[in-house]
DNA sequence: GTCAATTATTGACGCTGCGTCAGAAAAGTC
DNA sequence: GACTTTTCTGACGCAGCGTCAATAATTGAC
């Protein structure tokens, strides 16, 4: 029993040591860069054995998406303990998803495979699960904050808008920057210099736009974001230091 | 020399019918279900055939999502030329956004191939160019109506963010919402239902946030939005009977 | 109308990479 | 130490990319 279990430790180890292994091919080569022979030959393992651990590439590629979208999650876990206002709270998530891009930018490339339509139905329905669990547990986090201005009176929704539909708007106004600033040939040639400060200046113009208590100028709404940035470090090492 | 116009048609009359068969199969099995060989036995003519017009399948790839952002961008410039006041043309180009989303679906979707990295890469540099012009004329379409708008008086800006990021967080919220409802899972077990309506609401907000008059409450402006969308539809039909 | 030069087409070929599976090796059991 | 079970192996079949020498068609000079 001890032994099994030393033996299934080693084979949970190896399935780490692989996506150890195919990470970096991945971020730097992409999709076809990342080969079964390559990775197995890297292991100096048989391809074979690395077909024991993940039914195909796709799984392989997958299973790094979901690592990425733990390591947000636990990112926003911890944002969304902030103490401060709600509005405060809200911006602080808004300061996570910052953060998330700016430091852990190759985690950002790695999510988005997910998204990718062939790589999404070869996976299985187990991992898949996964994937909408953390999903949801991130919205769950942002919407409570929603929910918590809502009973303290600090917002009040619009007619025929959820709560979840106001997080999605700034998830949307969030990952469409940080898609279009990663992926656009070239921002500045477009006369967008600052594209992070330009979306800072969006999200506190729609935070008072839907009249989100305390209003704020955009002096005030700017320092605030940096004390937030400078709170998530730490956050952000601690989650690291955990593995 | 009229012989050899007629060759040379011919040859250019074959390039297309090469992307009138690559379409639909990456339309509706992606990259890796194109393959040169079966656009080729479908075309009824060799490989090195198919190579004569495109270097690569990254190409042909690259052509169809130019053909798709010139769509885009044909339909920006009718949008643009709308009468009224600049608030409402800039609300035009918001439902041109979302008109090309919804009737020209497909062309969404091929319009992202120019965001794969790998693909991006192995393009000649003449198609990179025909991208980034056809992307820099929809952003100079939308930032010159942000420029009438501060002429007449009806927005200012704040400080530090350029007319161009002004357009550029609208992007951001349209092409982050259009992606994230196209791609994630299941939206409405997220508790968001009606994702369309809910950045049309984020719109106004923004719109009325960065105090662009003449303001407007959340009826009127689904009701401009309305008027627009039936507006497009003609001339969207005009766009396509040009070809 | 002929024919050499030019241009276009072909498909077999080399190569890479996925995923499989029968057999070899190692670990576990009694 | 003889067996069963588990794990590992790498050659194999297959598919798809891009090439290129050989072949066919077209052209235009005379």
């Amino acid at each position: 029993m001890v032994e099994l279990s030393r033996k299934q430790r080693e084979l949970e180890q190896r399935t780490n040591e692989i996506l150890r292994v195919a990470r970096p091919i991945l971020i730097s080569e992409g999709f076809q860069g990342l080969s079964m022979d390559r990775v197995a030959s890297q292991m100096e393992y048989a391809k074979g054995t690395i077909y024991n651990h993940f039914p195909n590439k796709e799984e392989i590629v997958l299973a790094l998406a979901v690592e990425s979208m733990e390591l947000r999650r636990k990112l926003f876990e911890r944002a969304s303990g902030i103490g401060g206002t709600a509005r405060i709270r809200m911006m602080g998530l808004g300061a996570a998803c910052e953060f998330f891009t700016h430091h852990c930018t190759d985690d950002f490339v790695l999510e988005q495979w997910v998204r990718n339509q062939g790589i999404w139905d070869k996976s299985t329905e187990q991992r898949q699960n996964l994937i909408r669990q953390c999903e949801g547990r991130c919205m769950e986090l942002v919407s409570g904050i929603v929910r918590d201005a809502l009973m303290e009176h600090a917002l009040e929704l619009p007619d025929g808008l959820t709560a979840e539909e106001l997080v999605f708007g700034f998830w949307a106004i969030n990952y469409g920057s940080q898609i279009l600033t990663h992926t656009s040939p070239s921002l500045p040639a477009l006369g967008i210099n600052n594209p992070a400060n330009a979306i800072r200046i969006h999200c506190c113009t729609l935070l008072n736009g839907f009249r989100w208590q305390p209003l704020m100028d955009y002096a005030t709404y700017s320092n605030e974001m940096a004390v937030l940035m400078e709170t998530l470090t730490p956050m952000f090492w601690s989650i690291k230091n955990e593995q």
